[in-house]
DNA sequence: AATGAATGAGGGTTCATTCAT
DNA sequence: TATGAATGAACCCTCATTCAT
């Protein structure tokens, strides 16, 4: 069979495993459960992964990238406006069920790396390559004038990033319907961002 | 009767659960490598716990209560300054390794929560319960003139809130070395609160 | 203290076993439900007892003498009457609470017997001296022409061994209320062992 | 996948559990000792059984199915003669090793029936059937003049009822090799029940 | 004499993995 | 490829028993 089969074939494994974890928890994840979520034999996991572990990972990397896809989506270009910023960030929380599952993966996977070195070192270098793109765009946008330049661009990283994570460890706990309106005080937020002169010329 | 303090002992199997959790993850806590951590035979646990359920939730608890704990001793009074904010957010945050342990366990229970409804009810509960003390705080700052009252008190909880959340999150996964230097620019970010009158005032 | 306390209390332990024994069966007799039973400690349990075999043991001992006693007590004297039979029998069976708590702790013990070499030589030993009581009693009988001599006298007993134990096994499983009714055709069987001229005389 | 008959596989489950229950009781019957018995290993079981006690079940099942399965071989037809009572009854009874086994755990299963109601009201059905059965087949032959009729039939099938299972319960606390003559007497017993007329003609 | 904390073997059960079919 | 029967280690928990108090 041909790799690309073989391949959307592990997808397909990835997704299930990510379903049962982000709908039972990773401890629900056996290959039993796994098996009748795929509606497969058992013996076709090994077909596909050497173990389980194999599994799990893939299911959180399933999930991490689905969220950034979902990011990335709407990103318009290279030339990043401020106005650009609250859609871009809403994309990347879990405000439905589809990013709602992601999510529920994701922190099992952040949870996982706490005590899976392995597992760590990979969230670790993704965040920092995520907080450096964060980073240059936020220094490009503060060159262009289109963001306060009086704050540190670090500093508007550091906050923007630890708010998402903090923002979404909350949103996946809270029922579906309120999510909106609880992360709306962002929008807020990033008009604190906005360059005097040009929040001036909005109000007016 | 030997002499043994029935809820110190359930505090110091809940601290051994927590240890284990914090170190090697919620699925390493086992019957047996609880009584090892301990100390003891295994059939000591059911002495204390009826289940392991329940010493897990004891374990969820003892770290909680810690955290809490620990920024409750932050606290002044219940006569809140602004500047009290940065040290009793920095004894909530996992800046040692005391507090390391407890938000790794914490960490370990929100996303047991997401799967687990009773653990869910309680977390959210606690969550509330926090959120309002803190708006009440932030509005009573408003009332008194020392946070400035052109930002709804809301948000700023929200912020803070989700913003904790993250930061916790994130420095739990950083080396303990520049997990100070990391948190530190919320002291900048808390300055933004501060009345536009004593801005000045300082700034001058 | 003294021997006869020493003794009651023993006797008390071992009426609370049958209890349990009764109630929800040998496997439920655990030195923990015991204690509960009896209201007191596990500890004291070995005070009166060196192991739990020797509880049970005790157990079935109460209850097999309380039904021997039972009968013992229905029986008039050393001058056996056919009229007599019946009430004695009756005295032997599960027809009320008590005696039903007997029988299901003693069919217990029939059945831990079976595999259980010790204690099936007990009531091996036990059996065979009722048996022998019974067919001199019934031989007895015959001579003074109180039953019918045309019938073997160790048939009678045979029959009348089997008979019981079987009643006394199907009665225990038969609700409370209808046991009377359905032990009754004993007493038209013990009518067919009536001498033919007292019988003819019965009759007339 | 691999060719295993599963419900003969269940089958060879259920006999050797009751092996073990006959040989050693019901408390050996452990998952251990039955896959050791089995020659397998533990994990095997629970493709057959999801519980023990499912396997409990199947092994007092495997015995009662085997006593009525040889009854109901000894019964020649429809049509009732007295002299297939002996055999029949006899068929019943634990006189060789084959249904020694099967009628220990019989009585094991009685006695669990007093303390598991589930069991309890199987073992009653059970129990019904066959009393009703016996029932129409006594009347059967007192219609057809086969056994006398001065004799209530229900009295006769309760006396057989109760007879049988105390035969049983003592037999199998017997050595073998006396069995035979223990239970010769019931053919005496069954005599006593011809018809007047032919028993007049038989001792003539 | 009485207590109940402690022990650790052994209970039923579940699991990831292997492998003959 | 795909199946699911088989394996046995490891899970949580209960048990009879011991023993310091």
């Amino acid at each position: 069979m041909r790799k690309v089969d073989h391949d959307s074939r592990r997808q397909e494994v990835a997704e299930a495993a990510a379903r049962l974890i982000g709908r039972e928890g990773l401890e629900a994840l056996t290959t039993r459960a796994l098996a009748k979520e795929l509606g497969c034999s058992i013996g076709v996991l090994s077909h596909y992964f050497n173990s389980k572990e194999e599994i799990v990972i893939a299911a959180f990397q399933w999930a991490d990238q689905r969220i950034d896809a979902r990011m990335q989506e709407a990103i318009a270009g290279n030339d990043p406006h401020l106005d650009d910023f609250f859609p871009v960030i809403k994309a990347g929380l879990p405000l439905n069920e589809e990013s709602d599952l992601e999510w529920r993966v994701r922190l099992n996977l952040h949870t996982f790396a706490l005590t899976h070195g392995e597992s760590l070192k990979t969230v670790r270098e993704k965040d920092a390559q995520f907080r450096d793109l964060m980073l240059m765009m936020i220094a490009d946008m503060q060159r262009k004038g289109r963001l306060r330049d009086d704050i540190d661009a670090q500093i508007v990283t550091d906050t923007a990033f630890d708010l998402v994570i903090g923002m979404a460890q909350n949103l996946v706990k809270t029922p579906m319907a309120g999510r909106e309106a609880r992360s709306e005080y962002l929008f807020g937020l990033i008009e604190l961002l906005r360059p005097l002169s040009s929040n001036v010329a909005k109000s007016a």
